[in-house]
DNA sequence: CTTCTAACA
DNA sequence: TGTTAGAA
């Protein structure tokens, strides 16, 4: 079962296949390349970049960006309260990580950033790519952030 | 298309 | 601070 997954399967999954040009998703979404290279900078994105080191954007990424300008335009958040909430998610749970890796972990120690911004090389989970993440993918999705932190973390959390 | 810097509201 | 404009 995919629940039980720390990967998205990658079978051609039209969601995640990166297949936009920074030029078409910001057409899509009806703003600047800039501005979607700044959500990049600031972490808010991860598109993978072609062999050109020119950005490809998934379905998803899309939905994500989405996600970000309308929190920014229509609910006048900041980027920098963006981060700092992403860097609430409890990755450290959805991951199982050990105890005893969370303590030395650089994402759990460190406050505003979310654990695919930390560049460092005691990240407990080792995740080479990030984007692949399911802490970064599904909290992408800001209707069912809340529900996927509850099934991701222990059972036990959930009643009272 | 890229990164970088400067400037506007 | 979010966003834009231009250089190279």
């Amino acid at each position: 079962m995919e629940k039980t997954s720390n990967t998205i399967s990658r079978t051609s999954d039209q969601q995640h296949d990166p297949v936009y040009s920074i030029g078409t998703v910001a057409r899509m979404l009806k703003v600047s390349v800039h501005l979607l290279r700044l959500y990049e900078r600031e972490g808010l994105i991860l598109p993978i970049r072609s062999e050109g080191r020119q950005r490809l954007y998934s379905a998803s990424d899309v939905s994500r960006l989405g996600c970000i300008i309308s929190a920014i335009r229509d609910q006048k958040m900041s980027i920098a309260s963006i981060q700092k909430i992403q860097s609430l998610i409890p990755c450290w749970k959805i991951r199982n990580c050990r105890e005893k890796d969370r303590i030395v972990c650089a994402a759990f120690s460190t406050a505003g950033k979310a654990c695919w911004m930390i560049k460092s090389d005691v990240l407990a989970c080792g995740m080479q790519s990030c984007r692949e993440c399911v802490v970064y993918l599904r909290s992408g999705d800001c209707s069912s952030i809340k529900q996927f932190i509850i099934d991701a973390t222990s059972p036990e959390l959930r009643q009272q």
